[in-house]
DNA sequence: GGATGTGAACGACTTCACAGCG
DNA sequence: CGCTGTGAAGTCGTTCACATCC
């Protein structure tokens, strides 16, 4: 499989071209991580079968996007008939590589960190979070959901043990270029970022940014300019 | 203004055609955000004066590009020089409706809730979280960060009394859809949710979804489907 | 009939390229 | 000369419509 890259913004996921299986596009990407979530859901409700519509439906997204989208990940509805749900949650899961474990180790203990430590939708989802660290001195040595902080000097060290493939940061946005440096160094293949910051990011490592701030400003940005006038 | 209503995927903000001026794309709009955080970030710095180059260097977006969503907000470049710093931070915070204080109410009180009480980013850009709400019994009554948990039951009161227009959920997924709509019923206009599930919304209420798991999620994909093999 | 898979049409967004201004 | 603003071209993604299969 192989993923079509558009425009950048973040990430610098450059694609080294594989056999050319039906592409994947980074929307589409998006959109198999939220069918998953309602497919979890159909599930637990006991639906071992759906169509395209009804999943769709869900979602707001429209039939036809819903099977384009599908249709990435191989044969898998029945015309007439529609989609299995089983298959349907192996065939993203393994789609987008979560059809293993994923470890990360967490960088920047603070109240974010301690708030993801704490949340279990991770763990559903195959990630696990192997460590933790922080450059306070005050902090290391303590323990924090069965985790030891350890030193951020110590990073190579702890990512080496640990085998931890992910970063998620939840730095002050001033320390986080000095920690993505170090973090690239170790040989970490993605970063989550939590962090309102920029940043650059060597070539092989991947950056996602989820900025706080950014979801809140595009919230204003409907509400100020949708109906009711003010 | 007025805004473009491309694909729908969550909000249900319809645009109901105001004056005719350059539309200003959802795209546009969320890298304004990006634009605005790099700006500040520039003026401390001391930069009065940047190009459309340097603001999209830094976040790897192209000058073009940079300069199509400027174009949105008016003519604010000087050909041969640039943009003014001032202007242009001014000028974006007044596109994206940022310009003046929102009020939020925070419901569900975990320890999400506790990071984004504690979180400066918020209040820097002008968003200010005003209540409490859960419907835990035993937090009802006590303080967090100066701020009392009320009932879930007097929500519309609080909404109310502090004049919210903004909610910010994070509750369990199962109980949001039912918060989701005792909100709705207060006149809440804007909704940032953080709990992982497919929300309806009313007409005149606008959602934005940021679902961690899913970002994990996306960065797994670009992991497992980027250079190097395993 | 009911639902999939898919080319073709369409629309939105991005990049290109250049005229025009400071 | 450098940099903006912008039509034109190009690319990407979504919707339509229908042949196809159960």
């Amino acid at each position: 499989m192989i993923l079509t890259t558009p425009n950048g913004m973040d990430s610098d996921t450059d694609q080294p071209a594989g056999p050319n299986e039906p592409r994947l596009s980074r929307a589409s990407a998006g959109r198999l991580s939220l069918y998953l979530r309602s497919l979890e859901s159909f599930r637990r409700e006991g639906l071992g079968k759906l169509s395209s519509g009804q999943l769709g439906e869900s979602l707001g997204v429209s039939d036809a996007q819903v099977r384009k989208d599908l249709a990435c990940l191989g044969h898998l509805g029945q015309p007439g008939i529609g989609y299995s749900t089983n298959e349907l949650i192996d065939a993203i899961r393994r789609a987008l590589g979560i059809d293993r474990e994923w470890k990360a180790v967490l960088v920047g203990v603070g109240n974010l960190a301690r708030a993801l430590l704490r949340y279990r939708g991770f763990q559903q989802q195959g990630f696990r979070l192997v460590a933790l660290c922080d450059n306070d001195a005050a902090k290391v040595g303590t323990t924090i959901e069965g985790l030891r902080v350890e030193s951020l000097d110590d990073l190579t060290a702890v990512v080496r043990k640990t085998g931890a493939e992910l970063a998620i940061l939840t730095v002050p946005a001033e320390a986080a270029q000095a920690v993505v440096d170090r973090l690239a160094a170790t040989g970490i293949r993605g970063l989550l970022n939590f962090a309102p910051a920029a940043l650059k990011v060597p070539h092989g490592v991947n950056l996602v940014t989820v900025d706080l701030t950014v979801q809140l400003e595009q919230l204003a940005f409907l509400v100020q300019w949708s109906a009711p006038e003010r």
